[in-house]
DNA sequence: CGTGAAAATTTGCGGAT
DNA sequence: ATCCGCAAATTTTCACG
């Protein structure tokens, strides 16, 4: 990773279809510099893909929650179980599995309110091994799509 | 939003940088087609951009949190103000504006244990408006890339 | 890491259904 | 009104220096 990958990376996050010609323009090296460069980011694992912006508002799902989840017993198979299922649903768009006060942390988006209730107590309650679920409702989310290299 | 728009939707979710040709292919209509389609969807706002995948433990951060952070008075200046901050700090990957018990949940990666520590209690604690933190480790997070359109 | 040429893709437009 | 075919422009790709 030396200064050249690093402003290689920092152009395809702030576009990740952004042509290799344009790449290799604006941080100073031959397109096939910079084809090369890229192909080695993602070969070692540092590129994993490009994932699409979509307005989920406009496909019908403007309302995102996030879903603290305790389970018990807090165990390998049951953890993972519950994060393997949570995760297939279609209404998950993430999962964190965490330490602290609950064990995942749920990230939804459903077409209304009526459908995030229901999500959550025909659902998840049905599951047994939900111990505790507290929801709340996301009112905005920012991301930042590009977090710099350290080091 | 009709069936081709969905299907191109489908294919781009599985891969942001696929080719126009290549997804032309895939949902069985002519390049031309398929790119007045797309283009139609960046122009309606459907489709926002593409982000780049980027897997931050090579990049010199492995270690992710989420921290639930309630503010005091939770007034529109005082969260729109620490809204922008937090989401302006190079450690924060995502900022989720919530109702519930917290006013906030910001997602933040780091480079080990002891930055963690030392954001929460030195950049966040300082500000003035923070009633509360909570923070939980984040032992994996998985995405879900392609949420489906509904209705 | 760059050059240059070949291959592949993107793009706009006229015409068809 | 939408989709396709075609050809030009652009981009990607790779062998070689």
């Amino acid at each position: 990773m030396d200064e050249l990958d690093r402003a290689i990376l920092r152009e395809l996050q702030s576009d990740a279809r952004k042509s290799n010609r344009d790449v290799a323009a604006a941080v100073g090296v031959s397109p096939s510099t910079a084809l090369e460069r890229t192909r080695a980011l993602r070969r070692r694992g540092i590129i994993r893909g490009a994932l699409l912006d979509v307005d989920l508002a406009s496909i019908g799902r403007p309302v995102q929650a996030l879903i603290a989840v305790r389970i018990r017993p807090p165990s390998r198979p049951v953890i993972e179980g519950f994060r393997d299922w949570v995760a297939s649903l279609p209404e998950t768009l993430g999962v964190f599995v965490t330490s602290g006060n609950e064990d995942f942390i749920v990230h939804v988006a459903v077409p209304d309110n009526d459908s995030l209730y229901a999500f959550v107590i025909d659902r998840l309650t049905q599951r047994r091994e939900i111990a505790d679920v507290r929801t709340s409702v996301v009112y905005e989310h920012l991301r930042n799509g590009s977090p710099e290299p350290v080091d």
